[in-house]
DNA sequence: TTGAAAGCGCTAACAA
DNA sequence: TTGTTAGCGCTTTCAA
């Protein structure tokens, strides 16, 4: 039983032990397939006392995927997005598959990774935020790879996607501010354009501007705290005391905005101006802040994702659907009370 | 050439276009291999035009392991572990590795994901939060698959470990609020055991009772925001205006501590209490906190981890080494200034 | 319900 | 420097 501790079992020694072929332990280790019980379980037996496993790497070079699901994110270290791939791959080892993250700096990177997600014949991929190059898609397309991207232009017209709608978005923090009171708006963006971020932004900011003729536009270098922070803080006391609403285009811009205008600029909030963010991350909670906001629900995105990603491994003709998810308005202390 | 879009390119149709033996594809895609520099562009050029690429799978099979590192890691939605798990994977793949992410709910949960991995002969593991159960470790070992540990106990003593060392922590903890001129020393700490986290927070204890006698320690269910700021709301002023001086055995809990000192207990802070945190997580620096703590660099922690993990891989037998990274005090606002 | 045999795509030892 | 050959461990028709 112990000659050779080096080499892992392999399925032709667990048929040995067990007095079967290769093939019956195979069908043993394989879902629907059609066994004997009795069979099944003097195979695992065998399997347990050699410590077997399934070699993943053979079984996707035979099938026609290995199970991984490879996650496409950057800024991973930003709350919604480590929420969002926390979420992401507990759902997929729930169900059986393993992810494998793709984290890239340039877009460079982001094609070349892709390619090797393709060499190991994953299940499908789902991108939360780099856009991946048209490219990339392409060729997964063609290998009959499935993605999902999560809150991402419509890159190609034959991927699914998962969004919160940037229009509704725009139009419920606008509600949300003047519902409140509000009625001379700002917008806090960054600059580098997004589909989701920037998108509700302009939303907002075209809403504003329709109904009450011109929105302040305040822009920050990037989505960070800081970059908002400096930005609004540049921007100067009298910028800010021109407005009444800002509508800040993430919570983690909302926060940085927040401490600008108390800390640096010393105004009060809500009292002179009214703040609204999106996403409803942990920290919008936190009793320093206490911030009003636009709740994302993750957990059904999540779950949309998985379907959607799921269906289309079995329909890969399907023609592409494009899901919004459910937004929630969130009032705490950065706004106003309204009775 | 565009005759069967549907199957991917094989190394032997690149070989057949190129003129040359399939070996000749899998030298030319092999970085230290010898090839005629002519032969390899001919290949490159063939791979180009049919859009091949090798198989990870096929040549994990083959080969020893998938370049697959597992890592291990859970309550990734916290600041510190999604940044751990950001420079990780980051790391990882500019090394040429994939990470495949694994986040376990239960022990159970854990061991048998450790099994999976083993099936997609990784070519390691890197845990950096639950403790992986001793059987899943000791099965890594016949595997030969390396184990690299972050801030976790001895589990196996052939693992390599890096660890921020608790007494160093505590001690150091200790010294800041001393300095600060702290007397009346508290420790708050999560009730959930775990090497570095209740590790320092008992060293910093242990040497505050060594010095003065007795230390108030304060219980948290555990390392979130809100359990801290609960626990120290309910531990009431009383309670909090006995100490002058209060360690937190993470910065998340200090954030929740302050909050509730502040929000809910009414106390100034420095000037009733000052309060020390660990980790440096980004949200520290946040203006409404700025925290003074003890900075884990994470940098140095990751490139350490991985340098391990590659030194054994060449060398499975040797002794297992545990490395302390550097620990850097940070003084902001929580704690007095001393000239 | 089971076993025999033929690959999946690649690498590596060997011989040329 | 290159090609030939023999597997890596598994699944899956096909026959029995």
């Amino acid at each position: 039983m112990t000659i050779e501790p080096k080499r892992k079992p392999t399925s032709f020694d667990v048929a040995r032990l067990a007095g079967v072929s290769r093939s019956a332990v195979s069908r043993a280790f394989t879902p629907g397939a059609v066994v004997a019980e009795q069979t099944r379980e003097k195979v695992f037996e065998a399997a347990e006392t050699l410590g077997y496993r399934v070699n993943s790497l053979a079984r996707g070079l035979q099938g026609d995927h290995s199970g991984i699901v490879g996650i496409l994110a950057s800024c991973l270290d930003t709350p919604i997005r480590a929420r969002q791939v926390k979420l992401l791959a507990q759902a997929l080892i729930q169900d059986g598959f393993r992810p494998m993250l793709v984290t890239a700096e340039t877009p460079d990177d982001v094609e070349g990774l892709f390619g090797t997600l393709l060499g190991y014949s994953v299940a499908g991929v789902i991108a939360t935020s780099d856009t991946p190059p048209r490219r990339a898609i392409e060729e997964c397309r063609r290998a009959a790879v499935p993605v999902v991207l999560i809150n991402r232009a419509e890159t190609a017209d034959w991927a699914d996607r998962v969004i919160s709608d940037p229009d509704e978005s725009g139009t419920l923090a606008f509600n949300m501010l003047t519902g409140c009171g509000a009625v001379r708006l700002g917008v806090l963006e960054p600059v580098i354009e997004t589909f989701s971020v920037t998108g509700r932004a302009r939303a907002f900011s075209q809403t504003v501007e329709q109904r009450f003729g011109s929105c302040t536009t305040f822009q920050a270098p990037d989505q960070s705290y800081k970059g908002a922070r400096s930005a609004i803080a540049a921007a100067g006391q009298k910028a800010l005391k021109d407005i009444d609403g800002l509508f800040c285009a993430t919570d983690l811009m909302a926060l940085g905005a927040l401490d600008a205008i108390r800390l640096d600029l010393g105004l009060k909030i809500p009292e002179d101006l009214q703040v609204v963010g999106f996403d409803n991350i942990e920290q919008a909670e936190w009793g320093s802040y206490a911030l009003s906001t636009i709740r994302q629900d993750l957990e059904s995105q999540t779950t949309l994702a998985l379907q959607l990603l799921k269906d289309r491994m079995k329909a890969h003709d399907a023609p592409a659907k494009t899901i919004g998810i459910a937004l929630q308005p969130v009032y705490r202390n950065t706004t106003r009370h309204v009775l």
